[in-house]
DNA sequence: GTGAAAGCGCTAACAT
DNA sequence: ATGTTAGCGCTTTCAC
């Protein structure tokens, strides 16, 4: 005697005198449908206390409404940030995010992107860090696709792009206006992808501005660190400091590195923005709380997240892959106390 | 004419020349195969390029080898650091995570536990912050549960705890050990639940201690702040200063704020460690880059995380929730310059 | 408007 | 060892 442990849309249909197909119907909101009807399925269901089983209309449907979102890592708190923000587009659009920390391992990237075939979600967010050029076959099926970040190679979906060149561009004419000279660009070495890392992409905006304002580009000011946290921007400002390297500003290209910057140059006695302007990439949260409050290009978070989202949803509901394309989210300059706004 | 999109276990077996079920056989590592029908299979698989539909397998097993997790805000750099941890563990196991944020509302956290029932998921990791006593109702039920944080309630589950009274209880220890006697306690009011907040229970850490100490406590070295950010350690410190209040350490109960407090005091010309000690509470990752680099409470989250995955898990496996039961992961102090460790 | 019935792709019980 | 087959619970034609 198998006890009915769990209640199904026969167990209501059969409760409210209907058919399973009327239940469905109304579950889906579906129109043309007694008030009667309506009113005797929602009772039963309430006094049943059913649930849909989703596992079934996931079958069913084809469809999980779930969406894969794939980064390298949820401690760096740019990526915590952009999570967020993907999980509460996503929710809006009435779809759950897997989130998936691949640790910065190319295998697990490559996991991920491989695994779509399971059809366990509806579409995939993927920000590489390790994948490489030859990867990029990988990519190719039908199943709805959004490549978030640099460009690191041709891509057969769409790409959402951080503003690098042109938010650093940004950043660069902000310390030319306010009449700085040298400018550090402080950056870490290409981990995964060497070609087309972000250090490579954001320092090609500070040529672009130097260029224009016909201010001489010195690659001494170019100081490359082992990785991207503030510990490094520390070693760096140190390291400029001890060389007896002269500099006005320093633009570092994240605001952990910013951070760790502002402390080694305050360590010595060095003002800012008095003496050195510093400004950051980024704009995290937090950025507006350290001391000084951090001037930094934002690269608009919140608009990537919904542009991916809304590609993704788009594709799923079209029912195939968009081509390639690429849109780029505008970045903007938030000047703060390390390097106020001029003029 | 509908065209074959899609490759199944059926096609598989026709082009092997067997039945499905070895198909599946195979597929799920059953043994007593015979070598060359494994072989067979695994060349169909191949040059058909198979995969598993695991909607389809969801439905038939009843599992999803998913696990949802609920937090309030990954913005919120200790939840992050935590669900990365959570994404860690359940990937070793063998589990895809849902990570579902709720932005602080009671609301989306009730919502994620009415779900419960769709069979979205295996099971549940809440970090509840909002819900009230009187929600814990909704949490019976007999799908597998993990409880994490403060005892807000009692919970029909297993509830993992952090060590907040515990682990304040030796940050005090070590605190008065260095021979502080005016301790400063810095946290924020309630937002969800009054009675069994994180200030309150780690008060209660720090008044164990001084009472074992014989120090007396007293009332005006406990601050309130508005909110646990960095700003609000930053006015705390402000506060006290302007007040002319006497203390030689700052406990703060977050480590956000403990930047921001350590902030404050040297702005204010008042040096980390050798005028005031300052510890705080998460030990975040960040916190070891800060400077001078935070003494702090580790709540051990990767024991914490660990511990939920592998409850939920066993749950899963037993096929049933387990008991009401409470865990609680071992704090330790981690010292760093702003309280050097003592002797 | 409503219902009957086919079947999504897989697993597992059972048969051989 | 391997094959046959009955569903898992739902959505969706297609009749009526």
């Amino acid at each position: 005697m198998p006890r009915k442990a769990t209640v199904t849309m026969a167990d209501v249909a059969r409760k409210a005198g209907v058919s399973v197909a009327s239940v469905s119907n109304y579950l889906n909101n579906r129109p043309y449908m007694s008030e009667s009807m309506r009113a005797r399925i929602a009772s039963a269901i309430d006094s049943l206390g059913y649930q849909i089983n989703l596992s079934a209309r996931n079958l069913r449907s084809g469809q999980t409404h779930l969406l894969k979102f794939v980064i390298p890592d949820l401690r760096q708190i740019y990526f915590a940030e952009l999570a967020e923000d993907v999980l509460a587009a996503a929710h809006q659009r009435g779809y759950g995010v897997i989130v998936e920390s691949t640790s910065n391992s190319r295998e697990r990237e490559l996991e991920a992107v491989r695994s779509m075939g399971q059809r366990a979600v509806d579409g995939l967010i993927l920000s590489p860090l390790m994948m490489q050029p030859a990867d990029a076959e990988l990519l190719r099926g039908d199943y709805p696709l959004v490549v978030l970040g640099e460009r690191l190679f041709d891509v057969p979906a769409p790409h959402v792009l951080i503003a690098n060149r042109s938010g650093v561009r940004e950043a660069t004419e902000h310390l030319l206006r306010a009449g700085c000279r040298r400018i550090a660009v402080v950056g870490a070495a290409a981990r995964g992808n060497t070609e087309l890392s972000s250090r490579t992409i954001r320092t090609q905006g500070y040529r672009d501005a130097l260029r224009e304002a016909g201010v001489d580009f010195d690659p001494a000011l170019m100081i490359v660190t082992e990785g991207w946290g503030s510990l490094d921007g520390l070693t760096a400002a140190r390291r400029m400091i001890d060389d007896g390297l002269p500099f006005d500003a320093v633009l570092a290209l994240n605001d952990l590195m910013a951070w760790g910057v502002m402390r080694g140059l305050r360590d010595n006695g060095i003002r800012v923005p008095e003496d050195v302007r510093v400004v950051g990439f980024d704009d995290l949260d937090e950025s507006a709380y350290v001391s000084p409050s951090l001037t930094a290009v934002d690269p608009n978070r919140t608009e990537i997240a919904r542009l991916a989202v809304e590609s993704v949803v788009e594709q799923i509901e079209s029912g195939r892959r968009a081509p390639a394309q690429t849109v780029e989210a505008p970045a903007r300059l938030v000047c703060r106390e390390s390097s106020p706004a001029v003029e």
